[in-house]
DNA sequence: ATAGATATGATTGTATACAAGATGTTTGAC
DNA sequence: GTCAAACATCTTGTATACAATCATATCTAT
């Protein structure tokens, strides 16, 4: 038997929120789902107040947890908050990242690059994240750093629409290769101003997704 | 009888941790809380999955809760991130905030000379933060809206303390009109960095009070 | 005497039972 | 026929009981 059923509980719940399988204002029920994981209410109760927790669903007392996934609008928002934690990061760590630090940057763009000549999807948007998160590290600032992977980890799934966009990952690349000059000359002007933008485009290019979506 | 004592035990817990009551590393006890709470564990539990989620206290599996509290470098490191945070807001408010925004700067700015004149610090506290809440508000972005307001609440306490070095409020207060005028401006560049430095002010400010408690 | 193993006690995790509030339906009066 | 109030039912919140795991102490063997 394994140990902690409530918490493996949550990581499920969450992936099926985020793949779709629970929409949007919907009431998750305890008795339903503590059934269809087979344990009592007990770990269902733990495992939704972590969802909540964790902004993707939220508690009414006395009546229940609903699903919140975030609408256009706060998406938005998010990215845009995205695009200026970006740009902190990469003023900060462009006079703090260490060498080592640098020669990471290049290896993940390259590895980006081969990903692209492979029109390896997968494989690229991995290695994007990890240039990003290489930055975060750089900035020397732990605290910093985790609320960057946890806004990134949220907007994960939104990210990879906007890569479909017709030479958006070859321009992206180009951003990527700006961005290590900028911190290589600890311009930690540049880098702000280019990773902000660099984070904001996707911002935009979401934007008009959505649009077009509607329209 | 009230309704969800789980939630009022848990905002009870977090003030008893800021307080002192419980320091770092100390174990907070299910039963021993259940009994001084005269409840049963289930609503300790949930407060203090509650504790855990806030980042004040950390669950070990299997071994109980323990309280968290930041130490010097995380404190430092929260304080660059809200320098950063609120860098970010001025650089979106400039172009956002209204007519009726900026009203309420100047209004909150002669509440804090008039506390300032009067001495009273509590006044002068309360309006330096609304006056740092009507430019997240002025972001028009309420995510970033809401994350400014979880940090700056988590440094209240530490912030108070920074303010008692001699001549830090007058010069608090001309960083103020700075900044108010930046945004008049609509100076995007400039309100961003009066902003930074503004907060960075405080942890450095911060960071010298731990240095001469040490030394 | 010390190191390792085992047993015992304490503590967390889970299940079940009970209490209290919320929702929805039915019944009655106007 | 409609509105309101009372009742029935469902759901959440809390208490208690049980199971499983961890820490500590004791006992044995080298």
């Amino acid at each position: 038997m394994e140990i902690r059923r409530a918490d493996k509980i949550a990581e499920t719940l969450e992936q099926l929120v985020f793949s779709g399988t629970y929409r949007d204002g919907e009431r998750l029920d305890e008795v339903t789902l503590a059934e269809q994981f087979n344990v009592s209410r007990t770990p269902i109760r733990e495992a939704l107040q972590v969802l909540v927790s964790d902004g993707i669903a939220e508690k009414i007392p006395r009546r229940g947890v609903f699903v919140r996934q975030p609408g256009p609008v706060q998406l938005m928002e998010m990215f845009e908050m995205m695009a200026e934690l970006e740009a902190a990061c990469g003023r900060l760590a462009a006079s703090r990242i260490s060498e080592e630090g640098l020669q990471q940057l290049v290896d993940a763009n390259s590895s980006c690059q081969k990903a692209i000549d492979a029109n390896d999807h997968a494989k690229y948007y991995s290695e994007n994240e990890k240039f990003h998160q290489i930055i975060y590290r750089g900035t020397a600032n732990c605290y910093l750093e985790k609320q960057a992977l946890r806004l990134q980890s949220k907007l994960k799934a939104y990210r990879k629409m906007q890569l479909r966009f017709r030479g958006r990952m070859a321009q992206s690349m180009t951003e990527h290769r700006e961005i290590v000059d900028a911190l290589k000359a600890e311009d930690a002007e540049k880098a702000a101003h280019v990773l902000r933008s660099h984070v904001a485009v996707q911002g935009e290019k979401f934007y008009q997704l959505m649009a077009n979506f509607n329209g």
